[in-house]
DNA sequence: TGAGTGACTGTAA
DNA sequence: CTTACAGCCACTC
């Protein structure tokens, strides 16, 4: 019995998990699915301390920028990884991102 | 124990 | 359009 959604930072990581091929989201999203809105760093957070099973870098902030870049290795990894799934990312930013967003609380809708 | 920091967001000017 | 500020929660020193 998988009672790994019983934390919110299980959870994070069971809804980035979810992220279909070529899709994003942003951290905000995942934090009021969660119901945790106002605790969208925690998401952050949570990535920071995610396993190497969570496609973190489909996560990204509000605007589509790959804020979490850093935390690849400090190459371009992070954007070589979108780009690899066909979305289009300049200068660490997403373009077109509401074409890419991927919405939990619409797409997963029950977890 | 208190202050600083951070993979964020929303609203205001 | 951009810039600035405040709120948020957990972690580290």
């Amino acid at each position: 019995m998988p009672e790994d959604n019983s934390n919110f930072f299980e959870k994070v990581h069971e809804v980035a998990r979810q992220i279909p091929y070529g899709r994003v989201t942003s951290y905000g999203a995942i934090a009021k699915f969660l119901g945790a809105a106002r605790s969208a760093r925690m998401v952050g957070w949570a990535m920071n301390n995610c396993p190497d099973d969570v496609p973190a870098h489909r996560v990204v902030n509000r605007v589509g920028l790959l804020s979490g870049k850093h935390h690849f290795g400090g190459t371009n990894l992070m954007q070589q990884l979108l780009e690899n799934e066909g979305i289009e990312v300049e200068d660490n930013q997403i373009t077109d991102f509401e074409k890419h967003f991927w919405d939990p609380a619409k797409e997963l809708d029950v977890l």
